[in-house]
DNA sequence: AGCTATTTATAATT
DNA sequence: TAATTATAAATAGCT
């Protein structure tokens, strides 16, 4: 805008930075407040500094009104109205196990990664348009119906490990009932004295069995 | 700005007005985005027209990061905005609950969701390569983070789970061999006849105790 | 929506 | 820091 054109990142010289924030901080609040008579609209503009140093402006009424306003506006729940997630919180049950809900936030990245991947192309240039608007169909449709393979193989080994898991605990009490139903005969048959009280529940058994 | 001083003050013509606001609207989130990007700050924009109707940027994570961010910064009475966002704002600790993983990958996936809607852009322009390659990198970063810690939790559950397992199968194996030990004292003692094949190994055994 | 003539913002410089 | 100034950007008034 003046002496030299500029690039749009982040400029690395820390002075020029600073007076570069500060002159176009001072520009944005203008723009803002003159958006704001001009139009009769309302604007809130939160601005904070690298160092975390905050500047403000609401141009009606305070900026607390303005979050309320906009929280009433964004349903309240979270900001994020796209698609992409209406989608995945109808398909959801409305009480999600947190290790369900990290799986399927998982997926989500997994697959907007992959779009973006595919966006940046091999190194070329950027898509086009027309690719641009394919992959976008693609991916409303992947967030509805595909699943990550790998958190499928996954949930998949915890389940049937879960089964095996159930599975020995069974045989096992089993197996101790027999012990007692056993040493019960022996008792009732000739009152020969058979310890019982050795075999304890498998999982507090001595370490010496719990080698594979 | 141009062909002709303006006012600052209300527009009083409705169609002016409105063309006015429109431009004016888009140059004022383009400003704000300059600002964020040029100078490393974090700016949120929130614009409701006359209709009500709003129009929001927030640069950096959400709208909902940004006001619990400006909350704090005000020492502003209400807690966090939507309770999901508090605590979120810089850490990076090593281990993470759970539940702050899901809020972290709910951030995340806002960021992606940002970058990929600015690219299909609702008609405007699409990100230049600079920001592109910006928003890559920092997609690189997330995704290696918040993949493997995600991992991290399964990886430990099927640990967890394949650990039982081996216990559970060797507590068997020494409960068979206690019932063999058993029954062979039995046949020395006296001759008994008591019967062990039908213990068969655990894996295998009737399925009426496979029940839960 | 586009298109310019202008105004405005601001990067480089002092 | 603050002021100056040459230029880039934004945009008001028209189509």
């Amino acid at each position: 805008m003046a002496r030299g054109k500029i690039q749009l990142k982040r400029i690395e010289n820390p002075v020029h930075r600073q007076v570069t924030f500060c002159k176009r901080r001072t520009g944005l609040l203008k723009k803002a407040k003159e958006l704001s008579v001009l139009c009769d609209a309302e604007v809130g503009v939160v601005i904070f500094s690298p160092q975390g140093k905050l500047f403000e402006l609401a141009t009606k009424g305070t900026m607390e009104g303005m979050i309320d306003k906009y929280m009433k506006c964004t349903g309240g729940g979270r900001g994020s109205s796209s698609a992409i997630f209406t989608a995945q919180e109808q398909l959801q049950p409305p009480n999600l196990d947190p290790k369900d809900e990290v799986n399927v936030l998982k997926q989500e990245i997994d697959m907007l990664q992959k779009g973006i991947r595919y966006m940046f192309g091999g190194g070329e240039g950027a898509m086009n348009l027309e690719e641009l608007l394919l992959l976008e169909k693609h991916l409303e449709y992947w967030i509805s119906h595909i699943r990550s393979a790998k958190m499928e193989i996954m949930l998949q080994e915890i389940q049937s490990l879960r089964n095996k898991e159930g599975v020995l605990k069974n045989a096992n009490k089993y197996l101790l009932g027999k012990i007692e139903e056993t040493n019960n005969s022996i008792l009732d048959a000739n009152f020969a004295t058979v310890e019982t009280n050795n075999y304890s529940y498998p999982l507090t058994m001595p370490s010496e069995i719990f080698q594979f």
